[in-house]
DNA sequence: CTAGGGTTAG
């Protein structure tokens, strides 16, 4: 099959005379000069080698077994034409060779297998080798333990040890230094150390691999107290430092090697670089990573797409999202990597919408999303409520990913279902999965509890404890939310109890926050105030306002005044207590208290953050602000809701103006209400989807009262099931009542 | 008669 290339292109046809074997001169020096062996190490790729092959048995070259060892050799060095591809072509060289191969073809193909995927295989060939009555040298070894290295196979390296031993080959350098990378990589600390202590003769190299040893096991100051001794550094043992310090989590250290290192003046390369960007990102290093940025500019490794991806990464994480995207859509052969970075980073920085449109670019583009893809656009699709692209991830899924042992896709998946409003979808997957992984655990057991359904929820969890599997902080966040919307105080109490003495779980904020919520809305504020004074940190906001809610509920317009005075004091800019008090004034009827409290809004020129409502149709998500008037079916939307208007009059639903702020007219402030984001939301719904169709919308501040009561009325009027996340739980308005009845 | 060891982003 090598004979079949088509003919070789000019610039390879070498005219030559044909050489003759025996023919009494040894023909090395004319075969090192020979134009058809000085090609090969120019040799781009394996097509082209093939030609050179060709060109070889037509000039009659491979009689000699010095112009098949460069073939070999090709094979096993040449990035190109190494891994399986080298390896076949190597053996099929070997294995048709007119004489005994010798030694140094021996030792190629143990290298060409180092490199290919099955190292093991190397082991083989070696002990082939030795039958054929071959004597390893000090150049078999280093191939032989790298297989080792690469194929994890420290029993079998450990053999090879004995061998050298016997050879007496443990004083050779490179013999010396492959030993010890094959105990280091394999976490044979010890055994690495004792090789390494054995040779006088160390130099920079196999410090290095012990420095990589150490620093990779996490030994830290092992590796540093090892680099401090080495005399002269080169950039590989600087390399080795600063990945070691770079993969335990220490990225400030990290920096600080690189600059001693430029001090030293010591040339940084590609490798160096994508250490120092991965510490950048993760220590939010921008002006060292635009120093970086710079640095591949004027070396003119635009091209090179690990370094630059890594680059990307590094403007992702620092959260520079715009030169993030300008170097993105500069990439001229983008991977896969380079996409999941680029979504990740919108993820990561909450603009979910770009996320998931540059997922579907991705798709369009022909490259296959990964396992990284879905981990990083699922929660896009949960934040947005994205159903229907959620789905479809999952039918991907199933086609392409054996994902139900993967615990972190399957927890993701059920967040996603969960969190979009099919509770029922969660559960399916939930009980398919196996092994059960403590996150997802805790994701069902808080979906369900944000559902509303409290009983299954702390069943799940009892069921979860005798699966012998342990709660942690996370799961009791969740199973106290869960009572939280169920109103049951006293089991409340129980699991509270229970978390701090029988599991030793010393509560945080959001667990006291839960509690406090629970308490306050029970009417319950002497307990809730001890409660608070008990707890070893101050109260922040969350917790005060949860108060402030209680205070609402109960008509508590004194201890609304003292708690919105603390809760103003912690975030004077924050526009929600006042809206809150004002609302409690307003309840009371002391209209001069709440022109008060909008002069100071107005005074402080605090805006409220908009409410926003989103839903998804026909896999495209739609989002709307109060009075939004930008969607391009707009007029269409408001006459719908004015048809909704007139219905809900008619079905005799009175707006509750008491929470509008402005100083509006009446007729005005019904206005606002029934513009509400949500409205709009659910009336684009009414309008783009078919009768009876589940309308899901997700909202991303708690829903009003008004809206509230209104939404019962619009899923009996028109016959829907209408399913709304807002920022606390889940509403599912059916026939006019809702699944929260009421408390939320 | 040719060769060999240590560093590598999501």
């Amino acid at each position: 099959m090598f004979f079949s290339s088509p003919p070789s292109p000019a610039s390879l046809i070498i005219f030559s005379p044909p050489l003759k074997p025996n023919s009494g001169q040894p023909p090395y020096e004319l075969l090192k000069t020979h134009p058809s062996l000085s090609l090969v190490s120019k040799c781009k790729n394996i097509q082209t080698l093939k030609q050179i092959h060709a060109q070889i048995i037509k000039t009659g070259l491979h009689h000699f077994q010095f112009t098949l060892s460069r073939l070999i050799e090709f094979c096993a060095v040449s990035s190109a034409g190494g891994g399986e591809t080298g390896l076949s072509y190597a053996l099929s060289i070997f294995e048709s060779m007119e004489d005994q191969p010798n030694l140094f073809i021996w030792n190629n193909m143990i290298r060409c297998y180092a490199l290919s995927s099955s190292p093991d295989l190397a082991i083989q060939f070696y002990i082939r080798m030795l039958g054929s009555g071959m004597e390893p040298n000090s150049y078999t070894f280093p191939f032989l333990l790298k297989s080792c290295t690469a194929g994890g196979l420290f029993q079998q390296g450990k053999q090879i040890h004995s061998h050298v031993l016997k050879m007496g080959l443990e004083t050779d350098l490179f013999v010396h230094t492959s030993l010890i990378n094959m105990y280091a990589r394999n976490g044979e600390l010890v055994d690495a150390r004792l090789v390494f202590d054995k040779s006088c003769h160390r130099d920079v190299v196999s410090f290095t691999a012990m420095i990589t040893g150490y620093a990779s096991g996490g030994y830290l100051d092992d590796a540093r107290r090892l680099f401090d001794e080495i005399s002269v550094r080169d950039v590989v043992s600087w390399n080795a430092i600063i990945a070691g310090y770079v993969q335990s989590g220490r990225f400030e250290e990290a920096l600080r090697f690189f600059k001693d290192m430029l001090k030293g003046n010591v040339k940084p390369n590609e490798s160096t670089m994508i250490s120092v960007l991965s510490a950048c990102a993760h220590s939010s290093s921008l002006e060292m990573g635009n120093w970086v940025g710079s640095w591949i500019e004027d070396n003119r490794l635009g091209s090179n797409l690990r370094l630059v991806n890594a680059l990307l990464n590094m403007y992702c994480k620092c959260g520079d999202l715009e030169k993030a995207r300008l170097l993105f859509d500069g990439i001229s052969r983008k991977d896969c990597v380079s996409w999941n970075i680029m979504i990740g980073g919108y993820t990561h920085m909450g603009r979910h919408k770009e996320a998931l449109h540059l997922f579907q670019q991705m798709q369009r583009s022909g490259e296959e999303p990964n396992e990284v893809t879905i981990l990083s656009i699922l929660p896009a699709c949960t934040y947005l409520g994205a159903l229907e692209t959620g789905i479809w991830i999952h039918a991907y899924l199933d086609r392409h990913f054996k994902w139900s042992t993967n615990t972190s896709l399957s927890t993701s998946l059920i967040d996603m279902y969960a969190k979009c409003g099919n509770i029922q979808s969660a559960k399916q997957v939930f009980d398919s999965i196996y092994p059960k992984s403590l996150a997802s655990w805790n994701v069902i057991i808080s979906g369900l509890a944000m559902h509303g359904h409290v009983d299954s929820s702390l069943e799940l969890f009892s069921k979860m404890v005798d699966e012998g599997t342990e709660p942690n902080d996370i799961t009791f966040i969740a199973v106290l939310s869960s009572c939280s919307h169920g109103g049951l105080v006293e089991q409340a109490r129980q699991y509270f109890y229970s978390m701090v003495n029988d599991y030793k779980i010393s509560p945080k904020l959001q667990h006291y926050g839960c509690m406090i919520d629970l308490l306050g809305r029970a009417g319950l504020f002497d307990e809730a105030d001890s409660l608070i004074k008990s707890m070893e940190m101050k109260p922040d906001a969350a917790i005060l306002s949860s108060m402030l809610g209680a205070c609402k509920v109960h008509d508590k317009v004194e201890l609304a005044e003292v708690i919105s005075d603390k809760l103003f004091e912690l975030e004077p800019d924050n526009p929600g207590g006042y809206v809150l008090l004002s609302n409690i004034y307003a309840a009371a009827g002391r209209w001069d208290d709440v022109a008060k409290i909008r002069t100071r809004l107005n005074d402080r020129g605090m805006k409220k953050v908009p409410g926003c409502s989103s839903i998804e149709v026909n896999s495209v998500v739609h989002e709307f602000l109060v009075y939004d008037k930008t969607h391009a079916r707009s007029k269409e939307i408001y006459t719908m809701l004015d048809e909704i208007d007139k219905l809900l009059e008619l079905a005799g639903h009175k707006p509750d103006t008491s929470e509008v702020l402005y100083d509006i007219g009446e007729k005005q402030k019904e206005g606002a209400l029934c513009y509400h984001s949500e409205r709009l939301a659910i009336a684009f719904g009414l309008i783009s989807t078919r009768p009876g169709t589940t309308i899901r919308i997700v909202k991303n501040l708690r829903v009003c009262g008004n809206c509230h009561s209104a939404t019962k009325l619009i899923s009996k009027i028109f016959n829907r099931d209408i399913i709304a996340r807002d920022r606390n739980r889940f509403h599912h308005f059916r026939d006019g009542s809702c699944s929260c009845m009421d408390y939320w």
